[in-house]
DNA sequence: TTACAATTAGAACGAACGTTCGAACTGTTA
DNA sequence: TAACAGTTCGAACGTTCGTTCTAATTGTAA
C-alpha cells in the first residue's frame, strides 16, 4: 500500500530546459483528474474514469504515476505545498497579527475558492493516504496549522487574553473547510467578502456586528 | 440507482406488538454497518464486508435491506431523524434566542460526540444518495438548518444587529461539523466544554476570552 | 538513414465488486 | 404430525476493479 514517492519520473533531464513540456502536460492531467477525484470521490473513481477524462491511456496512466494512490497523492501535495508557501509569502509582509490571522483566513479562502475542486479532495480524501504518503501529507498540513496556532498565541498574548488555541484554531478551520459543502458564487460572494466576514466572526463573533454594506 | 423507500420489511405485522425482536436486531446491524462506512466510506466497504461485521451472510444483508445504497439511507435517515427531534425537545423550553442558539449548539456537539460514527457517515457520505433517497435526506437536512437559521433571524431582530446570517449559520455549522477530523476526547473535554467554547467564539469571538478555569 | 529511449496503446490478468437465486433451515399454526 | 411463511445461507452471476504485459509508435540525436 505505501512506498516511497520515487517511482517512474524521468531519472536524468538531459542538459536543456529542465522538463517544460513534461511537466506542462503532467500538470494538465493532474488538473483532469482532480475534477474527477473531486466529482466521484477516490474510491468511487476509477483508473478508467481518470484515463478517460485526462485523454491519455490505461497504460499511460501508469507509466506517468505508477498507480492511483500516488496520483491522489500528488494532488493533495502540489495542492497543499502551493497554500502553504502562498500563505507564507503573503505573512511575510504582515506584523500585527490580527493582520496575521486575518491575512490568513483571506489567503486561505482565496485560494480555496480559486482552486475548489483541489480543496476538496484535499479535505473530503484526508483519510485515505496511509504509509509514506500519508505521514508526508500529514506533515505538511502541521506545518500550516502551526503557522496558524502561532499567530493565534501571539495575538494572545499581545492582548493579554485567554482562551484554548487548539480549539479555536480547528474551528476557525472548520469554519473556513466546511464551505466546499455549501458555497454558491451567487449567494456567498467572493472570498474577500467571505473572509471579511468569518474574521469578524471569529474576531468579534456575531453580536458585535452592525458594520454591514462598505466592502465591495 | 434511486428507488422509493418502500422494498422488504414486513408487510402485515400480526397483533401482537409491532416486531420489537425484529427491530432490535435490525439496529444492532445498522450500528455494525455504521462503523465500517465510518472506516472505510460508502464506496470504500463492500458489501462483503458490511456482511462480515454484522455476523449476517452476504444474502441475508440483501434480504433486509435491499441495496448497499438503502443501507446508506436507512443510517443517514435515522441518524438525522433522531437528532433533529432531540433538538426539537430541548428548544421547546428555552425562550431567549441566544439561549436557543446555545442550546443547539449543545445539542448537536452532544449528539455528535455521543454518535460520532454516524455522524461522520452522515456528514462525509452527503453527497453519495441521489434520487428519491438524496431528496428525503436533504429535506430532513433543510429543515435542521433551518431552525438554526430561524433562531440567529431572531436573535438579529431582538438585538437589532446585522450580519449574513446565511455566512454565520453556516460558518457555525463548519465549526461544529468539522470536529469529527480532529476531536480527541484526551485533550478536547466533552460536549458541554465544547459547545460553551465554540459557543462563545460564534457570539463574542476569541477577542471577548479572558474567562477561564471554572464550568466543568 | 539508423539507433535508441520515451511514450502510447490494446488486450489481458486475477481479484473483488454488487447482486441474485434456489435450496436449506427455523419457528409457529393447524 | 404436516404445512407454510419467514429467515438464512452457499454458490454463483456478470461486471468492473487496479494493475501488468508486450508490442507498436513517436521524437530526437548521431
Amino acid at each position: 500500500m505505501a512506498s516511497p514517492a520515487t517511482r517512474p519520473r524521468r531519472q536524468a533531464p538531459p542538459r536543456h530546459q529542465p522538463e517544460p513540456r513534461f511537466d506542462r502536460q503532467l500538470g494538465k492531467i493532474l488538473e483532469h483528474a482532480t475534477e474527477v477525484f473531486c466529482n466521484k470521490g477516490y474510491e468511487g473513481a476509477s483508473m478508467r474514469d481518470l484515463s478517460r477524462a485526462t485523454g491519455m491511456s490505461l497504460a499511460g496512466m501508469y507509466h506517468y504515476f505508477g498507480s492511483k494512490e500516488r496520483l491522489l497523492y500528488l494532488i493533495q501535495k502540489h495542492t497543499f505545498s502551493t497554500i502553504l508557501s502562498q500563505v507564507r509569502e503573503c505573512l511575510s509582509q504582515t506584523t500585527s497579527s490580527e493582520q496575521g490571522i486575518r491575512t490568513f483566513i483571506e489567503n486561505h479562502l482565496e485560494y480555496f475558492l480559486e482552486h475548489q475542486q483541489a480543496m476538496k479532495v484535499l479535505s473530503h480524501e484526508d483519510e485515505v493516504l496511509d504509509g509514506e504518503y500519508g505521514r508526508e501529507i500529514a506533515h505538511i498540513k502541521r506545518e500550516y496549522y502551526r503557522i496558524c496556532r502561532d499567530l493565534l498565541d501571539r495575538y494572545k498574548k499581545e492582548k493579554g487574553i485567554e482562551f484554548d488555541s487548539r480549539t479555536a484554531v480547528l474551528s476557525l478551520f472548520g469554519m473556513m473547510n466546511w464551505i466546499y459543502t455549501w458555497y454558491n458564487p451567487r449567494l456567498d460572494g467572493g472570498a474577500g467578502q467571505l473572509s471579511r466576514e468569518m474574521g469578524n466572526i471569529f474576531f468579534r463573533g456575531i453580536s458585535a456586528g452592525k458594520r454591514n454594506g462598505a466592502g465591495k
